[in-house]
DNA sequence: GAATTTAATGCAAATCTATTGCATTTGCAA
DNA sequence: TTGCAAATGCAATAGATTTGCATTAAATTC
């Protein structure tokens, strides 16, 4: 990552009420690269490589989920994954997920939609924020 | 519960493999009686009136999921959820449900789907056997 | 109905993911 | 540069679920 990759990032940081440590710019980073959520074990790893305590990565992502930066969510698997907030996306309303039950493998959804009946159906439940579909991906088919 | 009804859930439990034990029969009848998916802490609650052990109502649930007479979820909140196998109910494709992430009661709906459009966005990614919903439900709004 | 076989149970200990307490260190504002 | 609240490391803890093992009890056989 570039220099002012580092400095961005740490500007993010300070700007959402958290101090710029390492371990969280380099969490950012890594979140930033990947194009799936990631778990806290995956990120843990990551940081352990320099010497960063898996509890210390657990307090960056959920410092970091808490001041807005990322999210956090559970996709059927009892493991917790982060993902950074884009620039101009929501806080709250997030991308629909896709995980397969076989590999594990989680991909994030763009353009996924439930019929106009299904909105009218689910609205009298409550409001939805998350859309999360489970099932085979193509490799496991 | 009708004496009946034991003997049939007694058959049920029979014919996937399994013996019918007690603590198999209250559980069966347990889910049969509830109208959305229950923990396993909820189950193993009620069966520990009748004196069975936690690690018991976990095994009985276990067993009979993989015996194909329950589902087994995890809806978003790291616990485990059991519900029946309906009769005509393909074993693999259950219907959806709705979480409430504020006070996290869970509703099974009926009759969601995607738009055309999302469904083929979706296939190229897999086969969906699963769709959740999370929200805010109607009492948290 | 009694004997036999083998699955199921009870209890305690162990796993696994995630969180927390506390002494020590560090970012960063003054 | 200095001071202090925030952050970290390490170990201990929490909560859900699972497992080992000796014992008990379904279901099958005689």
């Amino acid at each position: 990552m570039s220099e002012s990759a580092v400095e961005k990032s740490k500007l993010v940081i300070r700007e959402s009420g958290l101090r710029a440590t390492p371990a969280r710019v380099a969490t950012l980073d890594l979140l930033q690269k990947s194009s799936s959520p990631l778990t806290h074990a995956e990120v843990a790893e990551h940081l352990s490589k320099t010497g960063v305590d898996k509890a210390t990565a657990f307090r960056a992502l959920n410092d970091m989920t808490e001041a807005g930066l990322l999210r956090r969510t559970e996709l059927g698997d009892r493991v917790w994954r982060f993902e950074l907030i884009g620039e101009g996306e929501h806080e709250q309303l997030g991308h629909p997920h896709f995980v397969c039950i076989d590999c594990g493998q989680v991909s994030c959804l763009g353009d996924i939609k439930l019929t106009k009946k299904s909105l009218s159906t689910s609205a009298q439940i409550g409001r939805v924020t998350e859309i999360l579909l489970r099932g085979q991906c193509a490799d496991c088919l």
